[in-house]
DNA sequence: CCAGGATTGTACCGATCGGTACAAATGCAA
DNA sequence: TTGCATTTGTACCGATCGGTACAATCCTGG
C-alpha cells in the first residue's frame, strides 16, 4: 500500500482556517487547494464527499478538541473554580482573544446550516450542559445553573462578534473576564 | 420623466431578507431576482454598484432603523428603565425572538468585512454608546455604564448565535429576560 | 528490480457566478 | 398623438464554481 505523503488528519486544521477566513461558501475548492497544498486529485483521494465531507472533518476535528479540552475537565470539575478559569483560559487562546471566529456559531447563523444542524446544536448543548453540571458541583441548584452557562456560553459567542466587529482584542478579553466573574461569584 | 414601478427604497427590505437568509456571497443575483421579482436590468438600475450597492443600501436602512426606534430612543431615556425595556422589546421583534439574524454581525464575521468594516464598527459603538448614556442617565458611573452596555450587547448577540444553533426561541427570550434583568437591577 | 495499486497533477465538464449590452416596452410632456 | 428619455427583459460575456476523468507518477511488497 502507498503512503500518504499528507495524512488526512494533518489537513484538517489547515481547512479548518480556510472555512474561517473565508466563510463554507466562500471557501473554493481553488484557495483550499493553495492552502494546503494540494491539489484536487488529492483533495478529492482524501476527501470522495468534496466540500461537504471537508467541513464534516472539520466539524468532527473541533468536536474532538472541545471534548477534551473543554467539555471533559468541566464535568471532571476538579475543583468547579478550577475548571472553569481553564476553561475561559482554552476559549481565550483557542479563539484567540477575538481574532479567531467561532466556526460552529457562524455555520449556525448562516443558510448551509442544514446537513449540520444536529450537530451545530449538540456542540452548544454539551458546552452548556458541562458548564452547568460543573456549576451544579460548586452548589448551585440546577435551574440556575442552566441559566448561568447559558448566559456564559452566549456571552462568549457574543463576545467573539462584538470584538471582531469592532476589531478589538481588549473587547474580548474585557468580556470574558466579567463572565468569569459572574461564573464566580456565588460559588466557594 | 418616466416613474419607476418600484421604488428603490421599497425594494432594500427584501433584499435585507435574502442577505439574511442566503448569507452575502450566497445571494446570487438570481435569487435576488426572484425575491425582488425584478430582473437584472432593474436591479441594475436601482443599483448600478451591483451587490455591493445592493449590501450598502441594505445597511443604510438598518442602521436608520436602528437610529429612530434603538439608538434615539436610548439616549432620549425618559426615564432610562422604560426606554431600556423598550428596547429589548423592539430587539426581541426585530430579530423575531433569535429566529432572525443579525445581519451586521455576520458581515462582521465574515471574510466580504472589509468594504463595510467601519459602517459595521460604528453600528455598535453607537449601540453601545446609546446604552452607556442611558445607563449614565439612570445614575451609573461612566465605566460601569459601559462594561453593562458592552454585555448586554454582546448578549443580544450571543442570544441570537445559540438560539439560532439550537432552533430554540425559548433561549432567546430567556436570555433576554436575564439581560433586562442585569440592566435593571443596580437602577432605580 | 519489477509489478501493480495508490496517489497525484492537469485537463476538462456543465452550471452558475456577477456584470454588460441593447432592443423592445413603457409612460409622460407637449 | 407624437417624440423621447426611462425602465425593463433577455441574450450574452468571461470567469469561476464544484466535481470528474484519467494518464503520469510514486511507492512498496514480493
Amino acid at each position: 500500500m502507498a503512503r500518504a505523503f499528507a495524512e488526512r488528519s494533518e489537513v484538517v486544521p489547515l481547512l479548518a482556517e480556510v472555512f474561517r477566513e473565508h466563510g463554507v461558501e466562500g471557501a473554493s475548492l481553488s484557495l483550499i487547494s493553495k492552502a494546503t497544498g494540494l491539489g484536487k486529485g488529492s483533495l478529492y483521494n482524501f476527501f470522495p464527499g468534496g466540500k461537504e465531507e471537508m467541513l464534516s472533518a472539520v466539524l468532527d476535528d473541533i468536536d474532538r478538541w472541545f471534548e477534551t479540552s473543554v467539555f471533559s475537565p468541566l464535568e471532571r470539575a476538579t475543583p468547579p473554580k478550577d475548571a472553569m478559569q481553564d476553561m475561559l483560559r482554552d476559549v481565550d487562546a483557542y479563539f484567540r482573544s477575538g481574532g479567531r471566529i467561532c466556526l460552529v456559531g457562524v455555520i449556525g447563523l448562516g443558510a448551509a446550516r442544514e446537513p449540520f444542524a444536529k450537530r451545530i446544536a449538540q456542540y452548544f448543548e454539551r458546552w452548556v450542559g458541562a458548564l452547568s453540571a460543573c456549576l451544579q458541583t460548586a452548589g448551585l441548584s440546577p435551574t440556575v445553573a442552566l441559566s448561568r452557562a447559558e448566559e456564559a456560553v452566549a456571552g462568549i459567542q457574543g463576545a467573539i462578534v462584538l470584538s471582531k466587529a469592532l476589531g478589538s482584542a481588549e473587547v474580548f478579553r474585557r468580556r470574558l473576564r466579567q463572565i468569569e466573574m459572574h461564573l464566580l461569584e456565588t460559588i466557594v
